[in-house]
DNA sequence: TCTATTAAAGACTATAAGACTCTCTAATAT
DNA sequence: ATATTAGAGAGTCTTATAGTCTTTAATAGA
């Protein structure tokens, strides 16, 4: 159980948009550049970003990817969500009596994790990290 | 990101096991067939946790599989790592200064999740599951 | 000592997910 | 009109998961 490298992708990129002071978009080219990764494949992730309303878009040129109003209080976990699905992590797929004891452990064990990642916002780390 | 079959297969056969009152040691078959899993596809995943030393095994007839000694304090944890590995659940690959802020959120959210499977022996849920 | 039983190991296969690439289309500033 | 940039879709390559099948090793009991 790893998280996908797409993960670590836009979590770093949504640190460098958010450290970037300039108001206009930045192309999907200079962020890619950055991750040393390929601008169509960050542009897969950038995508689901936009979609899940943390990052807007605009095409043409001058174009490229920014921050959402309110960009502050996105979290880790918001990131993550949108890249990972929100999906539990654990599924028993057995079928033995109503609700399986283990399946409850592992849930429960997951939230903590969640609640640390939710605590933990964009604007936190851009911080620390100018 | 999804725990594997194989460690949801575990936990349920340790915990099949701590519930046995038994004192003979039991089957790969038997246990297979309450999982319905295949009993050699069971018996790789029992051989790592023979190999933890949680459970120990006996070869030929009337052989089997029973917990070892100091059962009790066995917890999720340590039935997770042996099957999934040690390893953290997320590592940043790239090279860009010293330490990653972004790796050290995501590995104290890990931690979390960590603790409170640690919390959680064998023990425990046996005695809610009889 | 022979036989039935049971765990362990190794090689192999199938499926799915992750990590991409390539190509084409749509939007937009100049 | 053109250059530039995001978005969408299909296709490829690799790796991990989830198994199966077969053989070997250990051991209890006749």
């Amino acid at each position: 159980m790893k998280y996908s490298k797409a993960t670590n992708y836009a979590l770093h990129t949504m640190l460098n948009l958010a450290l970037s002071k300039s108001s206009k978009p930045i192309g999907v080219q200079t962020l890619a550049e950055k991750l040393n990764v390929s601008p169509t494949y960050l542009s897969k992730i950038l995508t689901k970003l936009v979609k899940e309303g943390m990052v807007s878009s605009v095409s043409g040129a001058n174009g490229g990817y920014s921050l959402t109003r309110g960009w502050e209080s996105i979290s880790f976990l918001d990131i993550i969500f949108a890249i990972e699905g929100k999906s539990s992590l654990f599924e028993c797929g057995l079928d033995h009596g109503p609700q399986c004891q283990i399946q409850k452990v592992m849930l429960k064990s997951e939230k903590k994790m969640e609640e640390e990642l939710r605590r933990q916002t964009l604007a936190d780390l851009a911080k620390t990290s100018e």
